[in-house]
DNA sequence: AGCACGCCGACT
DNA sequence: GTCGGCGTGCTC
């Protein structure tokens, strides 16, 4: 026996760890990364070793003893803890904050039942397998130059895989795992590959391809729609080296992978990849991090990369492997069209915001037998209802926001708040009983082309649609067995699934993003209309027959995002919005931090941030004046912001990190929080 | 963040 | 008389 004492990291806002005492059996010592069960105030935490020392800072009566350190689960590695500990000093969260909140909830639990069981249930299924590739189809020429380029590739080199979609980088992400695994044999280290996609829901058919692949091979997939046991299970296959690949979704990006060896970011553009509460990191930067720190290998695959990733790659601090063609035999890329909205002769005749030119598309589609999918980002029946007598709307009470019809449900509800209300049958201010829905939502458009096609079999797909759990892969099965016509979707149908029979992708109305005072709006619009215009057959043209089209309603058709996207060129375009954001002092060339303030009263938030800014020195740092945010007042409560900019990042981390802790000790009505790197302003 | 303690209003 | 409102303070 002999006693030490435990430097523990704990998940609370104190930015601190905590000592306990513990006294060591003969030959079981504790080791720094093991997990451990602390009394914490009036409870029983589990937290992670983060230290061993014979010492304490604190007066000994101060101590409590941990009451049991988690032998059977193998220490976290000292390479895990790094990256939790960069997180976390990056994003100026408490190291426990970061590190604990990811492990699954039956790790953190009291009782050590279903983690002893799990254990068990692993140990069965054997050691690490030996990875044989299955049958791997041949590649054309460009894939097989980026796949050869990748195997030779051992070290840190972050490599953007740039394709558009079809163009097979899916293919080529596997012949790399493959020569990876490949290696075990030459070095004996039995390697681990992380694959991360923006939603693990729209994107079965990797997991498919994946496990079809390597059949030998154990995959853990990590990703927040599973549940506890199997959470519990994917993540320890990981920890102990069993899987040897594994496929999540942002958050796992922190799953402990102790002979990881390579990382794939998938679509890295996706803004799915920002966490956007609680911890808000960018799981796509953490990659990069964790790639570096382990010099391995890491490929950002894209047909719209991120301007930080294409900045990158222009001054040469990334690779860049291009994938020019689409890999799928005949298919060549849709032709893109511009419906103008605006053009006063002929003039279009617009039937609740569908053209008589798109509807004439449409018909063309329905008569030759082919598909028609129906872009149109806004859910519900109509964004906002209001009356003609006196000008009321259907603001929500509680934001700053409208309520939106929902016609079928006969109910206004807000998307931001979800408070709903039944239809008013009048006016509330002067009794008009003509209320008019104005604008238009999936579940308009569905109505508008039942009455003009009312043989055609539709099918809408948002949010509403799919509310069940398992609903969206059901009707995409729908789509994909030819049983329906026409789809009408939000951007739910603009990721991963491709369809054969469709040969005719409408965007309903895209302008809203074109002059949006968000300077990433356009970046993502682009990137959206690029996605979706991919979902348009990749296969329909065979037989020298018709191609796909996608057809762009606006009333600004000489827009250059437009020009861009007609000839599928995202070079120049990224290279036009760079020298933008370059003149303007905008990221990637410049770094910020927001900080946000939430109140009852503005005012409260407000003074808050003023407070803020006058509370420490701020050389070098750009301090702008707090504003209430956009959507200023969300469930009852005011938001205001406060925007901090610097050219260095090195700076800028400094700032922050003296920032908050002038911050932690105000006393302050308002909630805040701190976002690093923020996507939207 | 939890969670307990503590000191004032309407109810079985 | 007590249930419970949420302000304040502490966590090795």
């Amino acid at each position: 026996m002999s006693e030490c004492i435990l430097k523990v990291a704990l998940d609370s806002p104190l930015d601190i760890s905590f000592d306990y005492l513990w006294q060591a059996e003969e030959g079981e010592r504790p080791e720094i990364g093991q997990l451990v069960l602390v009394p914490f105030a009036h409870r029983e935490v589990v937290g992670l070793i983060v230290g061993i020392e014979t010492e304490s800072d604190l007066p000994r009566d101060k101590l409590k003893t941990a009451l049991a350190v988690r032998m059977q689960l193998p220490p976290l590695s000292p390479a895990w803890i790094a990256l939790c500990r960069f997180a976390a000093e990056y994003y100026q969260r408490p190291l426990g904050e970061v590190a604990l909140p990811g492990l699954p909830k039956n790790l953190r639990a009291v009782k050590t039942v279903s983690l002893d069981k799990a254990i068990k249930k692993l140990a069965k299924a054997g050691s690490a397998q030996t990875a044989t590739a299955g049958d791997t189809p041949r590649l054309n020429d460009a894939q097989q130059t980026a796949a050869t380029s990748l195997a030779n590739t051992r070290e840190f080199v972050p490599t953007l895989l740039y394709g558009v979609t079809g163009s097979g980088k899916t293919e080529v992400y596997l012949h790399a795992v493959a020569q990876v695994l490949a290696r075990e044999k030459e070095d004996g280290i039995p390697a681990q590959v992380l694959i991360l996609v923006p939603e693990i829901n729209l994107t079965p058919q990797l997991e498919a391809n994946v496990r079809q692949r390597f059949p030998e091979v154990m995959v853990a997939t990590l990703h927040s729609g599973l549940a506890e046991g199997e959470r519990l299970l994917h993540w320890l296959a990981a920890h102990n080296g069993q899987a040897r690949i594994v496929l999540g979704t942002r958050l796992a990006i922190l799953s402990s992978m102790p002979h990881l060896k390579m990382i794939i970011v998938d679509e890295e553009h996706d803004p799915s990849y920002k966490q956007q509460e609680g911890l808000r990191y960018s799981a796509r930067d953490l990659a990069v991090w964790r790639a570096h720190q382990l010099n391995i290998p890491i490929v950002l695959g894209s047909a719209t990369p991120s301007l930080e990733t294409w900045q990158h790659v222009l001054s040469g601090r990334y690779r860049k492997l291009e994938l020019r063609e689409r890999a799928v035999q005949d298919a060549v890329l849709p032709k893109v069209g511009l419906i103008d909205l605006e053009r006063k002769a002929p003039r279009e005749v617009v039937t609740d915001g569908i053209s008589a030119s798109l509807l004439a598309a449409v018909r063309k589609r329905l008569e030759r037998g082919e598909q028609s999918l129906l872009f149109l980002n806004r859910r519900g029946y109509a964004p906002v209802i209001h009356c003609d007598a006196c000008g009321w709307i259907s603001n929500c009470t509680r934001c700053s926001a409208f309520m939106v019809l929902h016609k079928r449900d006969r109910r206004l509800r807000c998307h931001h708040c979800g408070l709903e209300q039944r239809i008013p049958h009048a006016c509330p201010d002067c009794g008009n009983v003509d209320l008019k829905p104005l604008g238009q939502g999936t579940q308009r458009v569905e109505e508008t082309l039942h009455g003009i096609f009312p043989d055609a079999r539709i099918m809408r797909i948002d949010a509403d649609s799919t509310r069940l759990k398992g609903s969206a892969q059901q009707a995409f099965d729908a789509v994909h067995r030819g049983e329906v016509d026409i789809l009408i979707g939000t951007q739910m149908v603009a990721k991963g699934h491709d369809f054969r029979n469709l040969t005719l992708v409408g965007v309903l109305n895209p302008d809203t993003a074109l002059f949006s005072h968000d300077y990433r709006a356009s970046e993502r619009l682009f990137a959206q209309l690029m996605q979706v215009a991919g979902r348009a057959g990749r296969a329909a043209q065979k037989d020298g027959g018709n191609p796909a089209e996608v057809l762009i309603q606006t009333r600004f058709p000489h827009h250059p995002l437009f020009a861009a996207v007609r000839v599928h060129d995202y070079d120049t375009f990224a290279g036009e919005l760079l020298e933008e954001r370059r003149q303007a002092n905008f990221p990637p060339f410049m770094y910020q931090a927001l900080l946000r303030a939430e109140a009852r009263e503005l005012q409260t938030a407000l003074d808050f941030l003023h407070a803020a800014a006058a509370c420490i020195d701020h050389d070098g740092i750009t301090v702008n004046d707090p504003i209430p945010m956009t959507m200023t007042r969300v469930a009852n409560v005011d938001r205001a912001q406060l925007l901090v900019e610097c050219p260095s990042r090195p700076v800028l981390q400094g700032f922050l990190k003296d920032w908050m802790a002038a911050l932690r000790p105000m006393k302050t009505r308002a909630r805040w929080s701190l976002e690093v790197d923020p996507v939207d302003i």
